[in-house]
RNA sequence: GGGUGAGUGGUGAAAUUGGCAAACACGCAAGACUUAGGAUCUUGUGCCGAAAGGCUUGCGGGUUCGAGUCCCGCCUCGCCCACCA
């Protein structure tokens, strides 16, 4: 017998194996059920953390365990490549985006495979590669050729030195995380992707996601904010210019006191050029443009405004009331201008008050009368209406429709439905990105680039001095060209496609991932897709996993795929924190707070097996989990007295003998562990089934286990002995082998198995095993545990109650009291009330 | 402010969905084998109590024969969105 067990070796010869033999590869022409199992590809930042890990973890158990139910199991991996950090490397370090890039990637596939993560690694993609970022481009001028996608002047947070950033990338204060410098708003022009137009396709389908979160569905649908209203157009009193506005409370429009505008708002620009307020009303609205984004959005900064020296009529009523610019209105929510109603509203409530604007109440509250002048809050309560000429008395929400309808007849206004989702922003002043494949032609516009021209190639020699801003917006050769329209010059678009976009459509590639004149066949991904089981972190809840289905319904309406949603069960799991030495406080693993946990030092001093179950057993995956240095000790013994006891008992598991278990035959001490393993057959069975409870199914096969220590029978003094215990041995090994894979693998080769165990079917319950002739049941005395009495299964209710109150304990604890009511439950319990 | 999840031993957690609370593991304590142990094994380990027994799932109420689980009110923490008209 080994003295101790050569994980290291163990590994390596079965992750050699399962590539040799193909374990993974996926034949997708292949008939038969099939089962395309996900995970989210990783940005290739260099190293994993045991977070990561898990992620990959949970995959692959769900791969392995699915092979051994025979699926044809899809489990494919690639690289989510471009992106900020690797071109921030190039000009603060000078090594190449490509070079960081394909050596971070060498150094995670290792990893991936030290875990022994199986995937179909003949099917790796990565998005920068130009085989990959062909069909990106191919897909930007799909939804160009549909009209999906525009181009349109934006503010962007702009940095003079790092070009444009995310609101992400924008300190608090107003800087550049990066560089320091300022932030300023510029206005560029910018591509954008409609997704508006699929607002409420992509709401009305969250229905058929019944096997996502519960919660992403609602944070995608609180994203996407669906909110029914009016649009009633007011005019400005003084010139006749319309000022339309949103509202969802046309019920409240007799009530309007003033009109909030944005400061960015064009209607405002025109209005104050050389009116009397011009300098004040101007003043503010710089003002206004300098604060951050951050700062602007922070709900507890003051609310401001200036009145323009302007009116708007109200429509409704013929009055005329003042409008104010102010720093609450956003320019790009409903029309960039808004109705205040202070007696109804907290937020206009409260800047009338600061400015004496008058509160007029239109609603009245039924308990409690109210007087616009001494109101303390607004009332955003119900109740019958006022001051509201033709709908006075009704009750306000009754009379909403009839309200809408009335500017509806009138045409000053109509029904309308406005979402919160914007259009998709899909130009990056960068580098590290699939270049747009648009030409700019002085003749003939914005030119799609031709589809047999594709790739459009990013240039390797660029320069990455920091000063230049965007490199390839000097790159004279890269820009020059011709327009593929009329022939004449013509100059490259030099912006980047947005990395979302790359990611969004991946899970289609992987299914035909080296077809050189189409992304995909359409065929192959109607068989494959959606992806049955979509794995990764609750980070992507909304973008990510927003983007793609919107790709993918743009796919289906061009004919390119039958199906309209592309992920159809979605498991988002839980991060690993640890406590910080630095602070003492738990933070998600980040190399700035110093917690990183790498799995590198923990695969060489446990293995991989260990790191893989502890991973697991840490806690429910899909809830955060606190990593223990301590903890990972548990499983390492579990896995080191597993691989004991198969030597120390090698003489009965490998005979040449077969046993049979036969239940007749077997004794108690045989039946109970032939019954523990039956159970632990169906349980894990379950824990697998129903949510990944992969931290059960582990201390489920402890159980097992201990049982098969304690139960003394791997002796093997009888044929009922060995066969119990072997067949305990084997299917232990099976169930273990997801979590397990090379421990499992080794053993089952060690107990003279031929073949791979993930060829193995997964065990079936025999209900016999799990019967029993005699039955524990606790007996409760009002409620609480008095006693327990063992009694023939099925024993009937009669006779299970005479036993109980037989029973000593329970006497002692009745005393002659009546007995009230005795409650049985079947094979479980009974409760005697007194 | 809106949405959402959570609160169980010294620790990570479990509880067949209303039926024996604390499975499994860590840690700790005592012991065995050892020159030694950070290997392995054995025993113990929710709290109070000498014991009988009592108490215990954030707090307070309710429904029920029976509540960690359901209902009502409160407290605390996490995450996501947030001046959305």
């Amino acid at each position: 017998m080994k003295e101790q067990c050569p994980f290291a070796e163990i590994e390596n010869k079965w992750q050699t194996f399962w590539e040799q033999n193909g374990t993974f590869k996926t034949d997708i022409s292949k008939s038969g059920k099939k089962y395309y199992c996900l995970t989210m590809f990783p940005y290739p930042s260099g190293t994993m953390h045991v977070g990561h890990g898990r992620n990959y973890i949970i995959g692959d158990v769900v791969t392995r365990y699915k092979l051994m139910h025979g699926f044809n199991v899809l489990s494919p991996m690639g690289w989510d490549a471009f992106g900020l950090p690797a071109e921030n490397a190039a000009k603060n370090l000078g090594i190449h985006p490509k070079e960081s890039t394909k050596k971070n990637i060498i150094h995670m596939k290792r990893q991936l495979k030290e875990w022994g993560v199986g995937y179909d690694w003949d099917r790796e993609v990565a998005t920068c590669h130009p085989e990959y970022y062909r069909w990106t481009q191919w897909i930007f001028l799909k939804m160009h050729q549909m009209g999906l996608a525009y181009q349109k002047n934006a503010q962007v947070n702009w940095c003079e030195l790092c070009t444009t950033l995310a609101n992400e990338e924008v300190l608090p204060d107003g800087t550049c995380e990066r560089c320091g410098k300022p932030v300023t708003k510029k206005e560029l022009k910018q591509w954008f992707f409609r997704i508006t137009n699929y607002a409420q396709k992509l709401l009305d389908d969250i229905t058929m996601l019944d096997q996502w979160p519960e919660k992403v569905r609602n944070m995608q649908a609180n994203w996407i904010g669906r909110s029914e209203g009016a649009n009633i157009n007011f005019t400005v009193t003084e010139t006749g210019d319309p000022c339309p506005i949103f509202t969802t409370r046309p019920d409240t429009i007799y009530g309007v006191t003033f009109m909030a505008i944005a400061p960015e708002h064009p209607l405002l620009a025109k209005l104050i050029r050389g009116s009397k307020r011009e300098q004040e009303v101007n003043d503010f609205i710089k003002r206004q443009l300098m604060v951050s984004a951050a700062e602007r959005s922070n709900d507890s900064s003051a609310k401001e405004g200036v009145f323009t020296g302007f009116h708007v009529t109200n429509p409704y009523n013929g009055e005329s009331v003042p409008l104010w610019v102010t720093n609450y209105v956003l320019m790009e929510y409903g029309t960039g201008t808004v109705m205040a109603v202070p007696a109804h509203d907290e937020r206009d409530f409260r800047f009338a008050k600061q400015y004496q604007l008058p509160v007029k109440v239109v609603i009245q509250n039924p308990d409690n009368n109210l007087n616009g002048s001494t109101m303390t809050e607004a009332y955003i309560g119900d109740g019958p209406m006022v001051n509201s000429g033709p709908f006075n008395n009704r009750h306000n929400r009754e009379a909403m429709h009839d309200i809408i309808q009335l500017a509806k007849d009138k045409g000053f206004g109509d029904f309308t439905i406005t979402f919160r989702l914007r259009d998709w922003l899909m130009s990056r002043q960068r580098y590290w990105g699939a270049p747009i494949p648009i030409v700019h032609c002085p003749k003939c516009g914005a030119v799609p680039v031709p589809e047999k021209d594709l790739p459009v190639l990013l240039p390797d020699d660029v320069d990455f001095r920091i000063e230049r801003g965007n490199p390839l917006a000097s790159h004279e050769k890269f820009i020059n060209t011709t327009c593929p329209s009329c022939g004449g010059p013509g100059r490259r678009e030099t912006d980047t496609i947005a990395q979302w976009l790359c990611s969004c459509w991946y899970f289609l590639r992987y299914v035909n991932p080296r077809t050189t004149d189409k992304p995909f066949n359409t065929g192959d991904i109607n068989a494959w897709l959606p992806v049955d089981q979509y794995i990764g972190g609750i980070e992507h809840a909304v973008l990510h996993l927003l983007y793609s289905r919107f790709i993918v319904k743009v796919l289906h309406d061009a004919g390119c795929c039958s199906f309209r949603e592309p992920f159809r069960a979605l498991f988002t799991q839980g991060m690993i924190c640890k406590r910080s030495e630095k602070d003492g406080q738990i933070y998600k693993m980040s190399k700035s707070k110093g917690n990183v946990v790498s799995p590198d030092l923990l695969v060489k001093q446990y293995g991989a097996d260990t790191l893989r179950m502890y991973t697991l057993f840490i806690g429910p995956p899909e809830k955060d989990a606190e990593w223990s240095d301590k903890g990972i000790e548990g499983c390492a013994r579990f896995i080191k007295r597993i691989w004991r006891r198969v030597y120390e008992n090698k003489d009965i598991l490998t005979s040449s003998e077969k046993y049979v278990c036969k239940i007749k035959e077997m004794r108690d001490k045989e039946r109970d562990l032939y019954r523990k393993l039956h159970e632990t057959i169906e349980n894990i069975t379950q824990d697998m089934e129903t949510g990944f409870h992969f931290n059960s199914a582990i201390a489920r096969l402890m159980e097992l286990a201990n049982l098969m220590d304690d139960s003394g029978i791997n002796t093997g003094s009888t044929e009922q002995e060995k066969a119990v215990y072997r067949t305990a041995m084997e299917t232990l090994l099976i169930l273990l082998s997801p979590f397990a894979p090379h421990i499992a693998e080794e053993l089952w080769q060690e107990l003279g198995h031929k073949s791979s165990i993930l060829k193995t079917q997964w065990p079936v319950v025999d209900k016999d095993a799990l019967k029993r002739d005699e039955l524990e049941i606790v007996i409760q005395i009002n409620g609480k545990v008095r006693g327990r009495i063992t009694v023939p299964a099925g024993i009937d209710n009669k006779k299970l109650e005479a036993a109980a109150l037989e029973n000593e304990t329970v006497q002692k604890f009745i005393e002659g009291k009546p007995v009230r009511k005795v409650i049985i439950i079947p094979g479980r319990l009974i409760n005697i009330a007194v």
